[in-house]
DNA sequence: CTCATAAATCCAAATCATTCTTATTTAATA
DNA sequence: TATTAAATAAGAATGATTTGGATTTATGAG
């Protein structure tokens, strides 16, 4: 998914085009690795100084019903990112320190493994941690 | 691991009894499932009305370091059980709706995936949600 | 182009889990 | 029984996220 794909999906759904959502977008589109409301925020000020934290969160959650990110919780902390140009089911390796992402090609659910019959399965979650080349060389 | 193991370690490494421990830790004993910080501090005030949410913290925080508990984090909130028989490298099942947990056996990281070579890996996280039978005719 | 309207945004307060600070109490043991 | 470090209480502080009400704005009709 890149840019212009998201914001065709906001067009298709019916919703508006705003200076701030294509923002939003874009710095998720740039930077292709998981970022918190807060780093966005930071970033989005930039152009726009009095935007509030409550846009944000509400277009997360929006983009996120739509498909247009992928979301995970690092740490207690959420955080999104756009949603990878395969949108099959997939994992990753996820850097701890940025963000930055690798995708997994093998489901654990894919595997042979047996399941207890008297559990109904909504769904999983597997990934992996650790520091990419850049953050690693830093520490 | 039991209530009297746990016991045991507190006592080993040179902690304190209190009755509070002790409740909390069977609570847990007697759960065997996922509970939250709140969950705990209401079994808990049946016995002690007057304890306070950073005695369970602190004390949630000292058995995990002592490898007491199994912890993680489920929709934002953590979440801790009493750690399983095994103290082998396992993953769950974890039934969203009441807590309580299946082992898996099997780990993903010990399948034949290959990971990059430029990412040091950390530590990895692999579970099921879901419900289990008696949560599930529940619903 | 202008207007009406629903959607989007702002702002500030509320919430919720968790942590911290300080004073007080208590378990262990000499 | 007295000492002391550890444990606890109480409540304020923090930080992420959500919500409510008022205001602004994108959009589509006329």
């Amino acid at each position: 998914m890149d840019l212009s794909e998201a914001l065709n999906v906001l067009k298709n759904n019916g919703y508006k085009y705003t200076g701030k959502r294509e923002e939003l977008l874009r710095i998720l589109d740039h930077e292709k690795r998981y970022l918190t409301a807060k780093e966005m925020l930071e970033m989005i000020q930039e152009d726009y100084p009095s935007i509030s934290f409550d846009t944000i969160y509400r277009n997360l959650a929006l983009f996120q019903e739509l498909g247009i990110l992928e979301a995970t919780q690092l740490d207690g902390e959420r955080m999104y990112r756009l949603s990878c140009p395969t949108n099959d089911h997939h994992h990753h390796l996820i850097c701890t320190e940025c963000g930055k992402t690798k995708p997994i090609d093998m489901c654990p659910m894919q595997t042979d493994m047996q399941t207890p019959s008297d559990f109904t399965i909504t769904g999983h979650k597997f990934e992996i941690y650790g520091y990419c080349a850049e953050c690693a060389d830093e520490a």
